[in-house]
DNA sequence: AAAGGACCCAACCGCGCATCG
DNA sequence: CCGATGCGCGGTTGGGTCCTT
């Protein structure tokens, strides 16, 4: 059985707006708001619309500000940046393009930007290997953000690159940057996508594959794998767990604990656990650690480092402002100033990816488990893993976290 | 000039989550 | 603790416009 829908559809007006109904709603907006209930608004302006469709007429298209088409090449390359990171999260997206909207970008990227890349990425792959036949000069490899012009470079494309026979050596662009939100005097690179594994990785999340893989000592998953839309992942094989299926959705501790675990394999890497204790010290998200760490049902240190510049750099900031840091005896969750409706939004902007936090003598895990939290209880289909101390030892840099028994 | 295919984008839809009582 | 309701999001669609043959 569906849920009721939202309004009475055979009474509501479809279909395209008129510039009455713009106006209409446009001055009741500007002189009264929403009033907080845009159900209600459309009768109380005597508009025969849905208020979904009120809010998405406001939203998209009347509101001030509001930017159509005419996509700048800065904003290509921030979307495609922000797209490897971050997926297809378009109001995440639109919140670092002033005067974009969602579904504006969404549109964009479906309809233009994503065939352009593809259509750029088959067309240099031809022309890539028959110049790599013909022992000609490579020349124009990437235009608007992908393709740009080369000076340097004169490799033969299998030879520059043994990871994958289908990109030639790339060029370095500059780098687009955002506000860092927890610093505001100091900005922030994007993640970019300019460089030969970003790319790779974009274009894997749009479908492409790469069969030369197997080759190096990396795992990328099959796209057609359970957890298609996480097809980005890659992950060092040494530490690629058995079967990380039933590690994530057993929701075992004693699973998450074994040594198959990723959490196992990164008390034995020092380097990306430095990483954390990086972005800790320095303040990005409070008096406490919070990492996004898991995604869907797969997981790898590789990713980790990936989430890292997610929650710092991408993440809304309203978000990060809020969180602040409970702690009790045993746990220690990440909540907000008023509730724990910012934690929970957190986990909601980002899917199901979990949240790891550490503080006191232990290290706990909360995530989502397949059942969605509801209602006012945060644990409320989370569970939860209290790492006892011993195993926080293993965990290099752990205790000299200086949030680390501080309540 | 006409037909039909391709493209574009505003709008719709359903779902997950937050809030409230 | 639970159900009802509203909001926001991402995916999809329908139809207008453009392009190609």
């Amino acid at each position: 059985m569906g849920r009721a829908p939202c309004c009475d559809k055979a009474n509501v007006k479809r279909g395209p707006w008129s510039p009455e109904e713009d106006s209409k709603l446009k001055s009741y907006i500007e002189q009264h708001g929403t009033g907080g209930n845009w159900i209600a608004l459309p009768q109380k302006i005597g508009l025969k619309r849905c208020g979904k469709s009120c809010r998405l007429r406001w939203l998209n298209y009347l509101r001030p500000n509001i930017k159509h088409g005419g996509f700048s090449e800065e904003e290509d390359n921030l979307i495609c940046s922000l797209y490897i990171s971050i997926g297809s999260r378009w109001s995440i997206i639109a919140a670092q393009l002033p005067g974009r909207t969602d579904n504006d970008i969404k549109n964009y990227w479906n309809t233009r930007l994503k065939k352009k890349l593809l259509g750029k990425h088959r067309k240099e792959h031809q022309a890539a290997a028959r110049r790599s036949a013909a022992g000609l000069k490579q020349q124009e490899i990437i235009k608007r953000g992908l393709i740009i012009s080369s000076s340097n470079s004169m490799v033969n494309p299998v030879a520059a690159d043994s990871q994958s026979p289908y990109w030639p050596e790339l060029p370095v662009l500059q780098v687009p940057s955002i506000p860092n939100y927890s610093s505001p005097n100091q900005e922030v690179a994007v993640p970019s996508f300019n460089d030969h594994a970003s790319i790779r990785k974009l274009l894997i999340k749009l479908g492409g594959r790469f069969h030369s893989d197997h080759h190096d000592n990396v795992v990328q998953p099959n796209i057609q794998d359970v957890y298609s839309s996480n097809a980005d992942i890659q992950l060092p094989v040494d530490q690629f767990p058995s079967s990380t299926h039933q590690i994530y959705h057993e929701e075992s501790a004693a699973n998450m604990l074994s040594s198959a675990s990723p959490i196992a394999a990164l008390a034995s890497s020092p380097d990306l656990f430095a990483q954390i204790n990086h972005f800790n010290n320095t303040d990005h998200a409070g008096d406490g650690a919070a990492l996004h760490m898991f995604q869907g049902g797969q997981s790898s240190n590789y990713l980790l480092t990936e989430e890292l510049k997610d929650i710092v750099y991408n993440i809304n900031p309203e978000k990060l402002d809020g969180l602040e840091f409970l702690y009790s005896e045993d746990i220690m969750i990440m909540m907000n100033d008023s509730s724990i409706s910012s934690t929970t939004s957190t986990n909601t902007s980002y899917g199901d990816r979990s949240t790891i936090g550490w503080g006191g003598d232990q290290m706990q895990l909360v995530y989502p488990t397949s059942v969605a939290a509801s209602g006012s209880d945060y644990h409320q289909g989370m569970q939860r893993m209290i790492m006892p101390q011993d195993q926080c030892a293993n965990f290099n840099g752990l205790s000299s976290y200086p949030g680390a028994g501080v309540q």
